[in-house]
DNA sequence: CAAACGTACAACCATATGGTTGTAGGTTGT
DNA sequence: ACAACCTACAACCATATGGTTGTACGTTTG
């Protein structure tokens, strides 16, 4: 159970780094609208391929990128899937915090007592 | 224009940044679910005090914790409104996306000639 | 076949990051 | 007043990160 949940964690991990970087987020979305091979979108920003590849890569590991091979090109496709995925750890965070207004709320009108608390 | 751009990826840098490390969400959901003190919190972590105020101030200068002063000690408090933003930030990378399927779907059902492409 | 293209990856460099220890100042309790 | 507590921040260190150049290899084209 901590076994897969370090692996969730890992995940989180490498998808929230890999959108913590601008380049990589307008990379992101240039791949979510339609597939684009990497040299073309190395032609879009002002650094060298490597550099391009090596975000391409960073995103391809976080899952929200997937690439296939096409002749010599390597066609890069965004995965909405995955940034959905991204979404609900968000919506997870939210329902912690709703769980503090149900605390606050419960000191204004107490729940019936359903069950003795010490 | 592109100076309020700028700085809207400024923000959401930061903010991934600072949801890509497990200690900096464990927090947050610490401080979602209420207040704590950086001390409270630090005595959770195997880490030293230093570390884990660090860590809160990544995550306040971020905007998703806000603290306020207590005598002695600090009050972090986790920002609901600031995680949700993050949230909106995936729903429009989503978006775009669902501008890939449109184009596809207008690939086998053209729209009314409204006007002459080329 | 040779040249050009697209990709992948290693090696390297400067800076950023996550941790440590140490120091200092404001607050609380005796 | 004094000790203990909480916070803040500087200085330092090892490693990670984002960029570079260079090399190698498969694919397309002339």
């Amino acid at each position: 159970m901590t076994d897969t949940a370090d692996q969730h964690e890992d995940r989180a991990d490498a998808m929230f780094h890999a959108l913590a970087d601008r380049t990589r987020r307008d990379i992101l979305r240039r791949v979510l609208a339609g597939e684009h091979s990497v040299s073309a979108l190395a032609a879009s920003y002002d650094m060298t391929f490597a550099a391009v590849q090596k975000h391409v890569a960073v995103l391809e590991r976080a899952g929200l990128v997937t690439k296939r091979r096409s002749g010599r090109e390597a066609l890069a496709s965004g995965d909405v899937e995955a940034v959905r995925s991204v979404g609900s750890m968000l919506t997870e965070l939210e329902t912690v915090w709703r769980g503090r207004i149900a605390r606050i709320d419960d000191l204004i009108a107490p729940p019936p007592p359903t069950e003795r608390n010490q």
